[in-house]
Formats: C-alpha cells, structure tokens, sequence
RNA sequence: GGGCCCGUAGCCUAGCACGGAUUAAGGCGUCGGCCUUCGGAGCCGAAGGUCAAGGGUUCAAAUCCCUUCGGGCCCGCCA
C-alpha cells in the first residue's frame, strides 16, 4: 500500500526521519484507496443489497472522510498530490494488489521499489530503537521465504495432509479439524465447545497471506533455536494459534509446543485508540524527545550548577531511563491508556530513583576512598542490613524467576525495592564514620554489593546505571 | 453470536501460574515531620480498600470454579 502511494508520488526524497515521511504516505495513501474503495462498493451495494448494508457502508464513509478531512489539514500539500495521483485510477485498490502480486512473483521492478521502500522505513526504526538502546542480531525478509520456496514448500506438505480445503479459489487450512483428528484440544489449552475458525492461507490470485509465510518463516526459525518467543500484540491471539495448529499438522510437534506467543496488549490513548492508518499516535521519538526534555528541567532544578553539556549529558539517560522503566514496569497484559505524567516520573518507583540510588551508593565509595580491608560481617547486626544482605542474595532466583516467567517488570521491581531498603539504610546509619572500622569495612562492603547487584540489575532491563548524575 | 485479555484506595500498579506467616503491598496525589552527619531525584509518619458484583468449592479465596456487569481485542482473499 505504501509502496504504490510512494511511487505515485514519483519516489520522493525523504524530508526529516525516513519513516515518519513514509508513515505519513501511508496514511494519506490508505485512507484515499479506502475511501474509494468504499464508495465503489457502496455503488455495487445500491443495485442489489438491502439498506443495511448500505447504511454500513455509509457510517464507515463517513469515517473515513472525517479523517480525510484530519489528514487534509495536517498535511496539505501531500495530500492534494496523492489525491490528484490516485484520483486518475479507476480502481487503486486493484493496483495495490498488481504490485503485491507482481513482488511475491520476484518482479525486478517491484521489488526494487518494496525493498526501497521498507528500507526507508527500517532506517528509521533503527534511529528510534538505537536512541533507547535497543538494537537487533539480525533481520529477515519476509519475502525471502516466498521467492525461495519455503512458503510452496510448507503449502505442498499440508496439500498432502487431509486438512486444506478450497472455496471460492481460495486456499483454506481447516484447523479445527487438525485439533479434532490429533486431539489437541487439551493440549492447546482450548474449551471443549470452542471451534477454531479456519485460515486462509493463499488468495485467489495466487499470492500468500502473513500467516502463511509465518509458518515457513517459524520453522526456519527452529532450525536455528529449540524454544521460540513471538512477541507480538494480542490482537494476533488467533493468527499466532493458527500457526501453532499448522505446526502440528505439518508433523512439528516439538516445534509447535516450544513456540510461545508473548502477547501484549495495545495501549490507548485517552478518548481513542492509536492507529497508524487513521494518523491518530504518539510516535515513540516524541516520547523520548518529551522525556528528555523534561529530565532536563529535573536536573536543572535540582543541580543549577553543573554545565550545560553535563546537564543534557544527565537528562539523556535520565529520561530514556525513565521511559524505558515505564515500558516495563506494567505487566504487558494490561491495557494502557496513555498519559505522559504515566511515562514521566523522576521520584520513587522509577528509573531515576533506583539510578540516583546507584549513583549515591558510588559516591559513598568514592568518598571513602579505600577498600573495605577488614570488614567483620558479624558486626552488621541491624534488621535492616540483614534484610538488605537477604535482598542481594535473592537476586539470582529474581532473575531466574523474570526470564521463566517472561516478566522483566520482576527486575524492576526488585531494583526498586533494593533501592527502598539501601536508601533507608543510607538515612538512619553512617557508612564511612561507622565505628569501629571494621564495621564501617562491612558497611562498605555492603555498599558496594548494592552497587553492583543494581548496576546488574539496571544492565539487564536496559537502564544506564550512573556513576554520578 | 462465539473466543481471548483486563477490572485491586482519588489515580497508577504488585500479588493471581503453586489458595494459607497478607493485619491486602508499593508509587502518585493529599496532610504532618526530618533541613548540625557519607548526594534531599532522599528519609520518617498519617489518612485512604466491601481486591468490579453475585454465587460456589474449601478448615481457609484477591488467588480455584460458575454467572453477571464494565473496558479492550479477535472471529478478513489485512498485517
């Protein structure tokens, strides 16, 4: 879709991040093939169908131009271009499909513009995702499986297995039967009653679907790992246990049990939900942008006298920490409405406080400037370091517990509690003037244990564990 | 119509897989203290809850089962 609305446009030169330029091509593009779209349907409608039906079609219009006239507004000149460029075809829609067809035949001149295309598109990502420290081992190219013949491949053996049927020349892979005649219905987890819909897996025209190349995609996958984790939104639920049903009657058992779909729920904005095709989102560079922003009014409050290029430096990790710290901090099931005072807290319970914990506690070393030579452990003899001594003990099986589970929010929680406990420590015992010293050796020590256990735990969910800020 | 996820103080969340040491735990916000000690992005304290509602199982339920309500998602020749 976004392809053809680029080319439309002659191939233009990306102005600012790749792609958001390609994002807004796409939205304008999608909204005008749909409006189309519906209108010649709702033609179609009028000669033969009942009022209902027209009247559906008629409230999705009016949608549709509602955000028309949004996007209209935002982005003037590129939509009056596209809507002269589309507006010459008699059906775009069907010149989407053309160059979808045309690129999973393997097509040069597709292929060069879909690959452009999505290039543009990862490039940005990877900007965004490298500001927050995130980056991948490796990519894949979905159409890859296409034009090498993985997908035909996987779809020859399930045409030998008696679960595919055709209707309407299309290809449809009957997954309730597999759950019926191998007996999975236990298995998956499934109620007695509930009848899995079936999936089609190629169009009438001949090209596949995302699920299908999936499968094909899966197994190569396989081939290189014994367990696999999708993290993919819940709205996939189905598709994701499609795939897994394909899976065993392809004859992959151990493949299909060790595939675990980590889903997460979308997160709302307040009054609507985000959707790319309608413009309606917070792009995740004005997250961090905002979070940034106000981490440096944070460290110009609380530190005014620092230079201004240690102040941004602060508010960097500051704010990118904090971001980070809200992504995984609720537990991914939950639904988010979004709201910046959610993402942006600097004070208790988030990135900032346990970094500050840390930096403190580094601080308290380097103030001392020794090593702790003859700590006497019997000498801490405080409730609160014997249950700070318990805390860092714990952390392995917290650890454990976070990658079995899939809960990274465990390892945040345990940094803030840790934090909790060393700053309470902090305020009611001296450290460095502790008498005599080996108790104040063993304070140290301990000190420095919290130092490392957090900056652990800050590496693994990503957050910059300071040494100052 | 069918299926899945979520529902815990004004707000945001943990606990639920393995029912019991939980008098239901934190944070934000509110109110009151700490400002002579190693970094105040801190520390101490207070108020605030029929764990959505109703049944059931159990010696024991936020946790397990059933029903209902509220919010979200899915049931596409989209991805």
């Amino acid at each position: 879709m976004v392809a053809y609305g680029y080319e439309k446009l002659g191939k233009p030169k990306p102005e600012g991040k790749p792609d958001q330029f390609i994002g807004k091509i796409y939205t304008v593009t999608s909204c005008l093939v749909e409006i189309n779209r519906l209108k010649r349907e709702l033609e179609r409608a009028r000669t033969v169908s009942a009022d209902e039906e027209i009247a559906k079609i008629n409230r999705d219009l009016d949608e549709w131009m509602s955000v028309a006239a949004e996007l209209k507004q935002k982005f003037p000149a590129l939509f009056e271009e596209l809507l002269e460029r589309i507006g010459e075809e008699e059906n775009p829609e069907d010149s989407v499909n053309k160059l979808n067809r045309a690129y999973e035949e393997g097509d040069e001149a597709a292929k060069k513009l879909i690959r452009e295309v999505s290039e543009l598109c990862l490039d940005g990502f990877r900007e965004t995702l490298g500001r927050i420290g995130v980056s991948y081992d490796s990519w894949d190219w979905e159409s890859d499986f296409v034009w090498s013949n993985q997908v035909a491949s996987v779809l020859n053996k399930l045409k030998k297995s008696p679960y595919l049927f055709v209707e309407g020349g299309v290809l449809e892979f009957d997954a309730e039967k597999v759950i019926r005649e191998l007996g999975l219905r236990q298995r998956l987890g499934l109620r007695e009653n509930y009848e899995v819909p079936p999936l089609t897996l190629v169009r009438a025209d001949g090209t596949t679907l995302y699920t299908t190349r999936d499968i094909a995609y899966t197994l190569w996958k396989f081939e290189k790992a014994e367990k696999l984790i999708n993290v993919i939104g819940m709205e996939q639920n189905l598709a994701q246990l499609q795939l897994k049903i394909a899976l065993h009657a392809l004859g992959c058992d151990r493949q299909a049990d060790n595939l675990v779909h980590f889903a997460y729920n979308l997160v709302s904005l307040p009054g609507y939900k985000m959707s790319s095709r309608r413009g309606h989102f917070i792009a995740f560079d004005e997250v961090m942008d905002e979070a940034v922003k106000r981490a440096f009014e944070e460290v110009s409050k609380r530190s005014p006298q620092l230079p201004e290029k240690e102040k941004q430096h602060i508010a960097d990790f500051v704010g990118i920490g904090a971001v980070r710290y809200a992504l995984i901090e609720v537990d991914t099931s939950k639904p988010v409405v979004f709201t910046w005072d959610r993402v942006l807290n600097f004070e208790k319970n988030s990135a900032p406080y346990i970094q500050y914990t840390h930096a403190r506690a580094c601080s308290i070393m380097r103030k001392a400037n020794r090593k702790p030579e003859k700590p006497a452990f019997g000498l801490l003899k405080e409730k609160l370091e014997h249950e700070i001594v318990l805390a860092l003990a714990s952390f392995p099986d917290t650890f454990i517990e976070a990658a079995e589970y899939l809960k990274p929010n465990l390892i945040a929680e345990y940094a803030n509690a840790l934090s909790d406990k060393f700053n309470t420590f902090y305020n009611a015992f001296p450290v460095i003037k502790a008498e005599p010293k080996e108790l104040s050796d063993a304070r140290l020590a301990l000190t420095d244990s919290v130092h490392i256990v957090l900056r652990n735990a800050l590496d693994l969910i990503g957050i910059v564990a300071p040494e100052k800020m």
